[in-house]
DNA sequence: CTAGCATGTTTAATAAATTAAACAACCCCT
DNA sequence: AGGGGTTGTTTAATTTATTAAACATGCTAG
């Protein structure tokens, strides 16, 4: 009872501006399929349902998982208005700072201006969240630990990675450092 | 974009230590139906397949998210690693420069480190893609437009919207502007 | 060894989705 | 006002999925 196949397709149609019709020659299958579905009329078959959306392009994944459309939100920030991540971080030891852009309401984008000071510790060892995750260091090094590798990156290095594989941050340099990160789905 | 239904089900199935009846019953179908669709020899409707899932119980999209363990990849990378995307950019005027940390095979997050010369513009207006995207200015200052908003980023300034709204980075300033933004999912 | 019960597979009848083509409504253009 | 093009909707014919019941195999107890 939760998921409403036929409104779902029809808004991302509409979304990517196709016609009945002309998603169901992408797709190869008739309009009157396409109509039938959008009424809950009839139920696609997987197949057919795989079809359709290999005509807009979209994965039966990100069809099934209804992150709905954000509203019109903020889109510039002035370095200010960065919200301080500080209440979360449990096990960290030592100075640091994880600011936000945005609010995240309904968005798959996390990005954050993280800064560690000179000894700073995510004691992240044990925590593996859903996402993937990865920055570049503007400024200063950090010892990033995934898993059972281990790197210290400087200004312009970069990092990548599944977050389920426990990881964790260390400021072993004896200046700040500061990195742009990226995470999606977000943390938290 | 291959997925295939009926080994899904069945390796599930299996790891809920279920047979194909005691599945059948709970999720109100009969058994001969989980044979067919476990050999791909009937490809189910989203109707029946939520029933059968609703006796795991499972979504549609964690069925989808045909969450497999990644490969071991890249982590760590260095300044001269990450990868110049300088072919794409058609439309822009001036000196951009696009570098990608790692290659994105199967990856959600592109994550670029973008330097602008002074009076580089991106013709981007015309571009919409499927994603979200956000950043932070690390260098300089530029002129950021979404849809019909227009604003100009000084370092620590960030943003974050829907990429399908038509978009176009500029540097208007007289020195170089660099960002480290991020795209799920990627944009090429 | 065999009777009983579990497993997954197959088959003919039935129910449902998909097609092909026609229908009605709306816009735009001359 | 009317054509020619679009749009989404509907209907009968066809294809496909689903059912109900039989079939085959393997396991274990007596």
């Amino acid at each position: 009872m939760d998921f409403d196949v036929g409104t779902r397709l029809k808004q991302i149609r509409e979304q990517h501006g196709l016609s009945q019709r002309a998603l169901a020659q992408k797709a190869g299958v008739t309009n009157g399929t396409i109509s039938l579905i959008e009424q809950n009329r009839s139920s696609p078959s997987v197949s057919s349902l795989r079809k359709v959306l290999q005509g807009i392009p979209m994965s039966l994944a990100e069809f099934f998982s209804s992150d709905d459309l954000p509203p019109p939100e903020q889109i510039f920030f002035k370095n200010t208005e960065l919200v301080e991540l500080a209440e979360e971080l449990k096990g960290t030891v030592g100075q640091v700072s994880f600011r936000q852009v945005g609010d995240l309401r309904g968005r798959n984008l996390q990005i954050l201006h993280e800064r560690y000071a000179p000894g700073a510790d995510t004691g992240r060892t044990m925590l593996q969240h859903e996402s993937e995750e990865g920055g570049i260091v503007v400024k200063g090094k950090i010892e990033l630990t995934v898993g059972d590798r281990k790197q210290i990156l400087a200004p312009g290095d970069a990092y990548l990675f599944d977050s389920r594989i426990p990881h964790r941050f260390r400021n072993v340099g004896d200046e700040d450092c500061e990195l742009i990160s990226a995470c999606t789905p977000p943390y938290l």
